[in-house]
DNA sequence: TTAAAAATGAGAATCGTTATCAAAACAGTA
DNA sequence: TACTGTTTTGATAACGATTCTCATTTTTAA
């Protein structure tokens, strides 16, 4: 069952989870692109990551990765993740529970947050407002002033209890 | 050497970190009502972590803990800091290195969010605009209403470097 | 006091993740 | 194609933060 999310207003190359075959094709193209900055091969245990992040809709966990890929091997699927948050086309979630979340990067999914389920453990992406986002980015500039700290990014994730645990 | 920090615009019991001897005893009495609700015993050891944190400006890790109470146990500190959470007298703040950090909960310090050192991975406190919460607090209203999800709260936060990182 | 319950602390166990290393796959060159 | 050096792989061992175990100690309540 994999379903198509609402269409996200961010610009190329913004996709989605359960992306069509023709978008899938042009992630691998940019995988394989911004591997190859870096000097990493596109190999095949690495497509097949990318390929099933691609597919799916929402962020895994390593155990749920081997579980739906068989062929993965655990120690080459941690250490190929790894290489693929380096090369910023897979976002690494460490989350609540144990297991960290891995999903497409924001380079292809667009800007969005998440939900984390303090009960299961579960995470689901969202998006949030402009207005919100807005908000953030003045923040920012805030603590810019106020401390000698620099930014790179931000979380903004909520906290509660997903459909099944409620 | 310890200071205290700005005053924050949050009603009773908020508190900061570096608080006086007065504010500081009413944390101890809020603590030992808070334990007691759960049936839980305000301990020597107990009372040496919430004095600990209390005095503390920011979050710290359990070895940051034990360095500074040589007295502390290391899975007896484990143990406490996860009852003072149960009994929300302190919060958790699983960071993007290693170590968790804990802190006095926002029951005393009031709602404020986190700059993360993605370079040494310290954990910095800071308030942000009543205006960002806000915003905030509108998004929970429409994630209610487009998911079933019952949110429980939120974490905003800063990712970057801090100044001796920088 | 005394008995039951809760807390302690040293060490063992757990578990997600990372490192090791020999074998396999690959890229470039002649 | 064969050669050579580099990268990747995957089974396994190691690591490290946290949790568990359990005998001992402390505390509570009668």
């Amino acid at each position: 069952m994999q379903t198509v999310g609402p269409v996200r207003s961010f610009s190329w190359p913004c996709m989605l989870n359960g992306m069509d075959v023709v978008k899938q094709k042009s992630v691998h193209k940019a995988a394989e692109s911004k591997l190859a900055e870096l000097s990493f091969r596109y190999t095949t245990a690495r497509k097949r990551l990318v390929e099933l992040l691609a597919k799916t809709d929402g962020p895994l966990t390593l155990p749920e990765i081997l579980a739906t890929d068989k062929k993965l091997a655990q120690s080459s699927a941690y250490r190929n993740l790894e290489v693929l948050v380096q090369c910023k086309i897979v976002d690494r979630i460490s989350g609540i529970k144990e297991h960290a979340h891995y999903e497409l990067s924001e380079f292809f999914t667009g800007h969005h947050h998440h939900l984390f389920c303090l009960s299961c453990g579960d995470v689901q992406d969202i998006e949030i407002d402009n207005c919100v986002e807005d908000t953030i980015a003045s923040l920012f500039e805030s603590v810019l002033k106020e401390k000698a700290f620099k930014p790179a990014g931000h979380t903004l994730d909520l906290h509660g209890y997903c459909a099944s645990c409620i």
